[in-house]
DNA sequence: CAGTAATTTCTAGCGTCGCTAGGATTGCTA
DNA sequence: TAGCAATCCTAGCGACGCTAGAAATTACTG
């Protein structure tokens, strides 16, 4: 009984050593340095070890992808209290980019078996997509919510590819950002109390 | 003599060649299905064959994105003169990427290999850019034409980009396309002193 | 026209990838 | 302690990007 107790326990262990190998590995040297031949070796055991706990290196890039949901989603929800949501919204978004690049990929390029905008969309997405939608409540104006939300996220996604893929001119980070945050409304001095 | 001219205009004419069933290949069935031995039988060439005409697989895809970026440059600028050049050169730019989507990824996702904002970026590349100038100026207000230029075109990337993803909810293109617009151009008054 | 040199092209193969079948090993039950 | 399951590993499949060296083709010479 409590062996079997134990060996769940030991197994779900494993898989979370799994993931972890796989962001490790990842934010070092990139997803394509992420074979499932290094990760066994990572974590000490043989190549279909990591096929009796996901159906192939796609479900392994996901199950990283939800955990980075997750702390996105932390970073945001505690951004979008701050008194000028938008803009820390915003550098919240792009300082865990750019804290982890490997991660942001494999949740919003990479990891096309993840759903989204479906009813089967993980929890932490949500959050995390509920808290850019609070910090761009007040700024709304005529625009639903939801899509206007959207929208300011795109913007952002589309700052970070295009930045970390060397399309645009290195050292305006953070004009790009204030431009971004000032034509959705918020940063420029005015609403505030 | 002109065997040697013959010659030489074949090759290139092979070049070409490669690079079209390149295109194809990832437009009807993605880039992944593009491999070294398809596009050799799509020519009817040995594999090597490739090889003597570009470094690699990398390059192959780089030759297809410098393509895209000439025809994206062309429709680019034929909206930057409309008499609301930014909402036309956003309805053509999101048009092109919905057209062309494996181009479009080989220009922004792939394609690591290509310089974007250094002094080597391909001149379509920067004829593209310009049109976004363009189209951003008449609305810079205080802000510098380049880096809002940059900002819109991120923007426009990052819708483009999460919708293809599935990361969007379907059906309000349009209404994100129109925020994005109304934002950037009608939501900040005109010139700054 | 024949023979040789140079170029072009192909066959074959290397190492690696994701993934899987089937046998060996382990641990539990009786 | 014998039998049975569950677990794990060795070995291998087909496909990938890429390359070396042989074969075939072309071009140039006597």
């Amino acid at each position: 009984m409590t062996q079997q107790l134990r060996r769940e326990r030991d197994r779900a262990e494993r898989e979370r050593r799994i993931v972890a190998a796989a962001r490790e590995l990842a934010e070092a040297e990139g997803w394509d340095a992420v074979t499932t031949r290094r990760l066994a070796a990572k974590i000490e055991y043989s190549q279909p070890v990591l096929y009796s706990h996901f159906s192939g290196k796609g479900a392994i890039m996901a199950a990283a992808a939800v955990e980075g949901c997750a702390e996105l989603a932390e970073r945001l929800g505690a951004a979008a209290f701050d008194p000028s949501p938008l803009a820390a919204v915003a550098e919240a978004y792009v300082a865990f980019a750019d804290a982890n690049p490997a991660l942001y990929d494999a949740i919003f390029t990479l990891a096309t078996e993840l759903p989204f905008a479906t009813a089967e969309a993980p929890p932490a997405l949500k959050n995390a997509f509920g808290a850019i939608a609070a910090a761009v409540a007040p700024v709304a104006g005529g625009d639903g919510v939801g899509i206007l939300a959207e929208t300011f996220w795109a913007a952002l996604h589309g700052l970070v590819t295009l930045d970390r893929g060397r399309r645009l001119s290195p050292g305006y980070r953070a004009e790009r950002l204030a431009i971004l945050v000032a034509r959705f409304g918020d940063g420029v001095p005015g609403p505030a109390d």
